[in-house]
DNA sequence: TATAAACCTTTACGCAGCGTCAATGTCAAC
DNA sequence: GTTGACATTGACGCTGCGTAAAGGTTTATA
């Protein structure tokens, strides 16, 4: 019924050092130590440990265990409780992490010839990581992570052709926008065909377009300093003055036309 | 065009630490470094740390993304795919994990009273929780996950009289089996009424018996040494008696009847 | 121009949960 | 008496940085 170390270590099919650094850390401390210094446990270290080794399968960390092994009255139904909520974020930042990766798989995978097409491949895939990398926290926060996902995929799914275009209607926007900041009206002709491109830009990216959510990225690009930056790169003063004309655009806009 | 640790920081979304850090490791080298010892980087520093940030995204191993962003060669999609498979399976134990937890506090919700309800549940936990510590890995890749989890559950759903009488079973297929071992006869009718009793108490974990999947556990009570362990405990060769007993009992010994 | 504020540098400990030496003591067996 | 299997304490290592500490540099302001 006495155990030293190395026997309850086999018992419990753990090491000799857990059970040693059990012991430092005040989590299993023997029964007693002999006279050589040896530590011996006894039937309730033994009992203990299994409650010990049972919620630490559960992935319960040390610390908590030893609050509930130590504490008889400690609830250990609301640490568990805790603990499975801890858990359960986990597996949805595991899930958005494996689909993250097979996204990435898939895109490289569709590659035959190393050349061109990788090299496509390779430039969406860093649009979408320096969106990601960038505003992904952001974005994700503000509009979800299943508008993103999609998003994602939508971009990914593309042909060579369709990502042509996307970037071709990205440049007009920015020229027709750079046209239509000099003459200072988000209300004009220029100005209201930048906003109606940058819609037709958006609609690369999202599934279902909706006047509010335009409104609500106008806007974010002046909030958000990064998207500021992007778009006042050439005049500053250029990410607000898209915001206006595309409030205007969509019928958003408090001043005029409600 | 240039950025300091700071500025280069701010732009990504990552602390100056982390920077210096990647300088140490050898991830991620400035450009340069000034007169005054500042680490200096540059376009390509930059587009670089968006490779890294975006791996590190996908929760790959710096170490992992060294070789994937120095070695221009290097297999990127091989290693994202073995990174995958390390995904999956934990994911796989993180939902063991979800299930078990959910398990021991659906258990501890159904208490009442904290004295004998309470040690009952804890007899089967604990049996459920020695199985798995012990065995768990093993079974599980042999019978699969489905097939464990709903032994558990079954384990779990049973009131204490059924508990009672399975632990009854598993003294008596003990008792019987070591009264059988003494006749040597893994034919006779002492070692078949063993393997009968046997059978019964799989079948409290079970929830459709199969002779094959009969016989397949007794072969790893020969194969498993701590199964070995715990039937030879009194007798050694009570395991492999075990096994020829039940080989015969499911009519797959391939001496005699077929 | 002096000084403070805001940068930058290196060095180094800390975190969780042990694995893994290293150096040394103890016990049973041959 | 020696070997070998056990025990002990002590200390470093792993990951990916956070967080001081102790100091030098640059920039802004009084």
């Amino acid at each position: 019924m006495e155990y030293t170390v190395q026997k309850l270590a086999g018992m419990a099919g753990i090491s000799s050092r857990t059970l040693r650094y059990y012991d430092e850390i005040g989590l299993l401390k023997p029964a007693r130590i002999n006279s050589s210094g040896y530590r011996i446990y006894g039937r309730q270290e033994v009992d203990r440990l299994q409650q010990i080794l049972f919620y630490r399968e559960l992935g319960v960390s040390l610390e908590t265990i030893r609050d509930i092994v130590t504490g008889p009255s400690f609830d250990a139904v609301g640490a568990l409780r805790e603990h499975r909520e801890k858990l359960l974020t986990k597996r949805e930042q595991l899930d958005l992490l494996i689909a993250n990766v097979e996204k990435t798989i898939a895109a490289a995978e569709g590659r035959i010839n190393m050349s061109d097409k990788e090299k496509f491949e390779g430039f969406k895939q860093k649009l979408i990581d320096e969106n990601e990398a960038k505003y992904g926290k952001e974005i994700r926060e503000k509009y979800g992570d299943e508008q993103v996902d999609r998003s994602n995929r939508k971009l990914m799914g593309m042909t060579e052709e369709q990502y042509a275009r996307l970037e071709k209607l990205g440049e007009d926007v920015l020229n027709t926008l750079e046209e239509a900041f000099a003459t200072g009206d988000p209300a004009g002709e220029l100005a209201q065909k930048a906003a109606g491109l940058h819609r037709q830009w958006l609609c690369f990216f999202w599934e279902n377009y909706s006047s509010e959510a335009h409104a609500g990225v106008a806007q974010m690009y002046v909030d958000d300093e990064r998207f500021t930056a992007y778009y006042d790169r050439k005049q500053p003063g250029t990410a607000a003055f898209l915001r206006d004309a595309v409030l205007i655009y969509t019928g958003m806009a408090d001043n005029d036309n409600a």
